[in-house]
DNA sequence: ATGTCCATGTAACGGGTTACATGATTGC
DNA sequence: GCAATCATGTAACCCGTTACATGGACAT
């Protein structure tokens, strides 16, 4: 279960609560590791009970009290054990877009066109997103708490992100044209 | 659920046995969706439950007798309503090796780029799998099957495959040089 | 008035992996 | 002798989503 390395991952940069957990998530790993808040709570819990983080309290009136978490000697090594940790196999993807068209061939030339179109349109503005939102974050985050090192990663994907966006982008316009010609 | 998809999608261009299922699932829509024979089984057995298919026993010796499926009106219905249904969203994607790439900052120089070339030798190898047997598989298969128009389909997501794996390996020999010059 | 932000969760369910179980045949 | 191929499955467990629950502050 990753979702408990990238918490980790992130309360080793700054203690926070879940909730600003998941805005860190929504802003940089939201593409390549998401997930809801319903599930990063109990998560922190198990964390907790493993020893892995600490929770400090912090009272608050109209809210529900802040759970501040920072992390532990013990949860920095389970997370420096499996950032080390080599690679040896690629994440299995799991694409219902691609598994669509793939199993589309017999449909109406319109409705594959109109799906084709209908990723295009998300991916142009997911691509848009790369450019500026995120972007602008990891400079932003870079710059403010002067993580230069983790800065290079940082951009890497962000850049990994913007490429594949645009790899997409290039290979619908293609598709569709072919899709038009030939069927 | 999108395995009851994918196994009512082969099903519909021919009625098979779970064990060929998984063959078929191995050679093409592997690397955007894949399931091992232990959720096939019991998705099967769903499958039949629900009249989406019925199953014809072909009695063996020496080995369990095989159980042939076949789609029925119901499930080819089922198939089509899922075929049609619009794509209003991307597919969130969770990748692992990203995910330990973008918390990599503050660790040695030459664990990261041990991390970059062992996705790299990985990558390299999908690619020429791309080329080479899925290639083939496709190509067999639209000659055997005489399937024209699925053809241009299976073609296309192929295409995508091996272009996705071409850019990530660009961007991990334009990482693996940046991570040389400036950390 | 309506919606979004803050801030926490629980419960039920479904999807998916891993391990276990059986057993003959064929190829190296 | 050992591994792979054929051919079926079950059981336990973990991961993740969806729906539900609370409630004040602030902006439009």
């Amino acid at each position: 279960m990753s979702l408990k390395h990238t918490l980790l991952g992130f309360l080793n940069l700054n203690s926070m609560t879940g909730y600003e957990l998941k805005k860190h998530m929504d802003k940089s790993t939201q593409f390549f590791w998401h997930a809801q808040l319903s599930q990063i709570y109990p998560t922190l819990k198990k964390l907790e009970q493993n020893g892995l983080v600490t929770i400090e309290i912090e009272p608050q009136d109209g809210k529900p009290d802040k759970k501040i978490y920072t992390i532990t000697k013990k949860g920095n090594d389970k997370l420096l054990a499996w950032l080390i940790k080599p690679i040896v196999q690629l994440t299995p993807t799991k694409d219902f877009i691609l598994l669509k068209l793939f199993f589309s061939g017999s449909l109406d030339k319109e409705i594959i066109l109109q799906h084709l179109q209908n990723v295009l349109a998300l991916q142009r503005q997911r691509l848009k997103q790369y450019q500026t939102h995120t972007k602008s974050y990891v400079e932003q985050i870079i710059s403010e708490t002067g993580l230069q090192t983790e800065g290079i990663m940082w951009g890497s994907v962000r850049q990994f992100g913007e490429e594949y966006t645009q790899m997409y982008i290039t290979w619908l316009e293609y598709t569709i044209k072919t899709v038009k010609e030939t069927l």
